[in-house]
Formats: structure tokens, C-alpha cells, sequence
DNA sequence: TATGAATGAGACTTCATTCAT
DNA sequence: CATGAATGAAGTCTCATTCAT
């Protein structure tokens, strides 16, 4: 075998263990409120000890925002698949579909409420925000735009996803409600807002 | 003076020093993330010491709470206020009037934030908390009443809710953003949902 | 009791509490290597807890810096004293004062070696050493002076304080000797180096 | 090829190896503070892995040690060399180019100071100094000797040694000075030295 | 033999909370 | 009732060292 594959072996390694603390730790941030998750709890759930989490992450908050990250180009990659699929995507239909996704990707949701609240993002990472939120908002508007939507679509297509993630901080975890419950209330909510959202007439 | 008389007093006395807490940490919270908030620069900004504020909060948790449910009763009193100028408040107007309401108090806002997504209500709090929530929406709803909206109210009273909660969330820190302009871009986005949830026709 | 005294009584309360802290860590550094002198082994040896160390002191490197100016503030005091003791303070005297001085209190001197060699001295501290420092040196250069010494004085000052500091250096902890051993040679070095430096003829 | 031939050969490729480190590892202590260099940052410089360091020495105090002694022989021969070099070497041309070694060999001169003070030389350790030391101070002896000095040489010796190795102490990273400064003074103060210890007269 | 990923003890530090005064 | 000094658990992170490959 070739220095050069075993490199490459190495890096995939390298790459596989990555993933699996990233998801391990998405799982476990989604399961509580995420800033109360230790480094110890995140080492636990991969199988490993607390210094290894730090051979694959400067810190803990370099991992928050990957797993940030990782929430918005999901999204943006779902989003895709959605308006490829079949002739277009419904505003109801996006709505829905953005709802449900930050239903079963708390983390991501919770991150979003946390860097945009905390106001903490570094200007590193915020060059690295920028262009995956514009990815994001540009799909979107294209889905407005899709709707026959006119107007400032820009800034429906702003109002839109606030309102959307408003749904979620504001009934995501009701207190003496079951998930399914929740998700059954917030995609509901999420058609209404869809609803009216949708061209009149 | 009777015992009872003395006893009122000293009631009235602590009721007055608990709110000069509750005034103190509201100030303080709204200047930062609250999560970062000390007892101790609490019981500095009130001017006593970190063990007195535990004579009035069994624990910080419990003065967040009241900070909250503080919040929350401002709001409803300013719709009702609001309701009873002149021949009623429009749906847009309400929009604006909750998200500026929002806007000069973060505070209140990110404590949605943290309970709803930190799903660490007790049950006591969550007794507290419903009759003030119902309130609010009871206010909501008939503003979403007097607007024309029909069918189901409350939940168009839940969606609407939900979409400017969400303004904030998404642009409350936009990061580079002056709070001036973020007032600004708040407030437009109010008017694009107020004006999407408003009747048609 | 007013209000007044009360402050002051605990201003002084305070500044013993501190003032115990750092005559637990002199003694400690003074033990062994003191870089390697923990701060659970410090609030051990004043007998509280870890915490109450950071009510006194921001941080270790500031416990550290303290150590090493009140060990210059000792030194420069013992040497005034000396100087109006008799008819003044004879170079090889003061040799052996300054040597012995070490002998007894090296933390002072390992400090000195470890700001010195690590160079980590912020700009704030270096402001506070500076003056020390040169206060130091001013009352060695009185007694090289007392002694008859001509030519660049300040210079001859920097030499013996150097050449001082090197006998211990070079057998404070000679490995396999008593410190009784120890004291004994360096003061008998102290000795030659003093008589070296003496005025000949 | 025979096995004896075999194993020298392998004996020899392993002492250039553990050479390589160490003089690697010289290089990287000489640059900064040699307490805050880590294996792993040796590992880099020598080009080799981590755990590679662990089979030419025990542990970090081991190569600690190693570089030390290099430095006393390497000390040695600068000595020797300058002693056969035309006709003796003046006390202060010793002083001088004693100083100007240390300038340039920092690292030696830390170890120096982290084992004498550390006083963590084990039984084994200090055996493998005790030689190499005397060495240096014999070859200092001859010098002082060879300067006319009578009386207790081998105390004068010492003396002298000390206090060279306190100019550095005093003097080698004094904030704000730049490496040529330092060295300037450091020479210059070498230079008074070495004057005082000359034979009067 | 070399590798380098993993380890895990242990360092500093923070802060909600308690309790003697 | 108020104080504020003290507590100590818990957090993040570092790094010498080990060991399976």
C-alpha cells in the first residue's frame, strides 16, 4: 500500500471520528438544553475520554458551531431535494418541512436561539455564518419566489423563516406536552403560517 | 399599632424590597446575555449582599422566573392598554407594539427562550406559568378577533404569537448590527407578518 | 461600634486573611520547585478551600507576584536596617546578609529566576516591579559606594547583585547536601566574592 | 556481514538518532522558556512521532538532563579550546566568553537553574553530573590558577563560576531589553567581573 | 521499530449557595 | 434581618505517557 493511500486511510479515519462526535454530540444537545452539556457527557456518549474530544475540536464552542453548521447545510441540502422534487415546493409544503426538520434538530435550533441571542460568534465565525445563512435564505426566497410571491421578496422571505423558527422557541418544549404532541402542534402551526403566507387570491 | 397592622407592614416592606430586586435584575439582564448574569453582580446592582438576595429567591432560578412571569404581566397590560386607545389596536399595530415591546426588553424574550428550550420548568412553575400565558393569548386572540380573522382563532392567535417571537430570535444580535438598526429590521418584519396575517379582502 | 470602625476592622480582617495566604505560599514555594505548587496544596496549607484563595487574589500569577515583591520589599528593608546599623554596612557584610537573606527565604529568589527567565511579566507587573527593583538597587549602591568604590558605580551594583544571585543558583539545592551545607558554602562564597569586590589596597 | 558488525551498526544509527533529538530539542529550549515545551512540539521538530521519543529516553526529565549535560561538555571543550588557544586564556577573556556561551545557549543555562532549584535530581542523575561538573570546574581551576589567583582556588573558583551564572539570572530576559542589548550587558558586566577577580597588583 | 490516537489525571478557575456573626 | 466570607462541586482544557497497529 502506497504512503499516499494510507494518508488518505488516515485522513477518513480521521474524518469518521469527527463525524462521530459531532453526531453523538447533535444527539445529546438535542436530548436537553445544550449549553448544559459537559465535555465529559459528549466523551461518554462517543465512547471516549474527555482529552480525545479535544484532538478533533480546538474547544467546546468550535464544536457548538460545527454542529451548527452541519443543522444549516442540512437544512439547505433538504431544502434542495424538496424543490427538485416534483415540479416545485409549496410555501405550505416548505413550511412543514422546515418545522419538522428543526423538530427532530433541536440542536441546530437550539445553536441558532444560542449565537444569535449569546451574540458571542467571532468574527471567524461569523465569516464562516455568513455564506451558509445566505445559502439558506436564497433558497427559501426562491421558494417565495416560486409561490408568486412579489413584492420585497427579500424581506418575506426573512419574516418567513423568523416566523417559523418563532414557532418552534415558542412551543418546542411546552412544558407537560409529549414530543409528538409538540410536533403535531408546531407543523400545524406551521401550515397556518404557510397559509397565510401563500398568495391570496 | 396592632400585631396585625405591624405585620402588614413588614409584609409591605419585603414585597417592596423583592421588586427592588426584581427591577435591579430586569436592568441587568436586559444589558447581556442573562445566562451570564452573577448572583453577585445581581446583589451589587441592588446594593445588598448575594446571601440577602436568598431571603427573597430560594434560588436564582426562582428570581429568573419572576423576572419572566414579570415580563409577561407588562406585556398583557400593554395590550390591554393598547386594546382600549382609542377604537382598538389593528393587527399590525399589535405586531409592532409586541416586537418593540420585545426589543427594550430582551430580558424578557431571552427567559422565553431559556425556559421554553431548556424545558426545566418545574411543575410548580408551570402552575404559575399557564394562567399568565392564557392571559396573554386571551389578549391576542381578541385582538386577532377584533381584526375580522376567522375560524380558528386561537390558533391563528398561537401562529401569530409564534411568527414575531421568532422575529427576535433571528435578528435580536444580528452580529454587526446596531441595536438601532435592528429595531428598525425587527419592526419591518413585524409589519410584513402583521400585514400577511391581516384579513384579506 | 460605627459603621466606620466596623469597615475598618474588617479592611484589617481582610488583610490579614490575605497577609496568612502569603506567608502559607512563601512557605510552600520555599519547600520545592514552586512552579509546581498547586493551588489545592496552597489553600491546604492556609486551611481553606480552594475557592477562598481567588477571594485574595486574581489568579495565581498574581499570589506568585506578591510573593516575589514582598520578598524585595523584605530585602530592601533589611538592608536600610543594616546600613543605619553601626557606622554602616561593610561590602563583604552585606554579601553575606543578602546571601543569607536567600538562604531563608528562596521563593524570593526562585521567583526572580522565574520572572526573569520566563520573561512572562505583563506590562502591568513590570510596572509595579520596576520601582522595587531600583529601590534594591539604590541601597546596594549606597553601601558600594560607602565602601569606597570609584568609577561607574551602578554598574559595579549590577555586578555584585548579579554575581550574589549566581552563588545561589549555583548551590541552593546542590543535590546530596544538607541545607546546613548549603548555607554554608554560599555564605562562604559570599564571602569571597565580597572580598574580591572590596576596595584593594 | 557478520552479527557483531550488524548490531554496531544498529547501535550507531540509533545513537545518531537519539542525537537528532537532542539537538532538536537544544534548539526548540534555547528559543523560549524550555518548562513550556511540550513532547509533542519535539516530536515535530525532530520530525518524528511522539511516541519515537519515548524509545531513545524514559521520559521528558531524561531528555531534560541530556541536553543539560551536552551543555556542560560542550562547555568544557569550549574551555579546553580556548586554554590551548595561543597562550592561556586570560580570566577576563574566560568571563567573557563564559557569558557569551550562555547568551547563545539559553537552554543550558535554564536547565541549570531548573535542576539546581527544582532539586529534582535523582541519585542516578546526579551521578552522571557529578563528573561533568567537575570537569567544568577543573578546567575553570587551571584558568584561575593560570591568572596567577592564590589562596583556596578551588573556593574561587567557585565563586567566580556562581557568579557568572548570576549575571545571566539577573539580566537575560530583562523586559524590554532586546537579545543584542542583553547580550552587550551581560558582557560588560562579565567584563567587571572578571576585573574584580583579578590578581591585584 | 515507528506511529499517533487515545488516555486520564490533574491544573486553574467560577459561582450558586450556606451560615456564623 | 442582613452580611459577606467561605465553600466545594463542577467546568474546561492540557499534556506526558502508553499501546495497538
Amino acid at each position: 500500500m502506497s504512503a499516499l493511500t494510507l494518508h488518505a486511510l488516515r485522513e477518513k479515519e480521521r474524518e469518521a471520528r469527527r463525524d462521530l462526535i459531532l453526531s453523538a454530540a447533535r444527539k445529546l444537545f438535542a436530548e436537553k438544553d445544550f449549553r448544559s452539556v459537559t465535555v465529559r457527557e459528549i466523551a461518554k456518549a462517543v465512547g471516549v475520554s474527555p482529552g480525545t474530544i479535544y484532538r478533533y475540536y480546538e474547544s467546546l464552542d468550535d464544536l457548538f458551531l460545527d454542529v451548527f453548521f452541519a443543522g444549516a447545510l442540512d437544512m439547505t441540502e433538504l431544502l434542495d431535494k424538496e424543490r427538485k422534487n416534483g415540479e416545485g415546493c409549496s410555501l405550505k409544503r416548505f413550511c412543514q418541512v422546515y418545522v419538522a426538520y428543526l423538530n427532530e434538530n433541536m440542536s441546530f435550533y437550539q445553536m441558532m436561539s444560542h449565537f444569535m441571542l449569546g451574540g458571542r460568534l467571532s468574527p471567524e465565525a461569523t465569516e464562516r455564518l455568513n455564506p451558509i445563512m445566505r445559502e439558506l435564505m436564497d433558497n427559501i426566497e426562491a421558494i417565495v419566489e416560486e409561490a408568486g410571491l412579489e413584492g420585497d421578496t427579500r424581506m418575506i422571505t426573512h419574516a418567513l423563516f423568523s416566523a417559523l423558527n418563532g414557532v418552534m422557541i415558542s412551543y418546542a418544549r411546552y412544558p407537560g406536552r409529549s414530543l409528538e404532541e409538540i410536533r403535531r402542534h408546531t407543523l400545524r402551526l406551521a401550515g397556518v403560517i404557510g397559509g397565510f403566507f401563500e398568495k391570496p387570491g
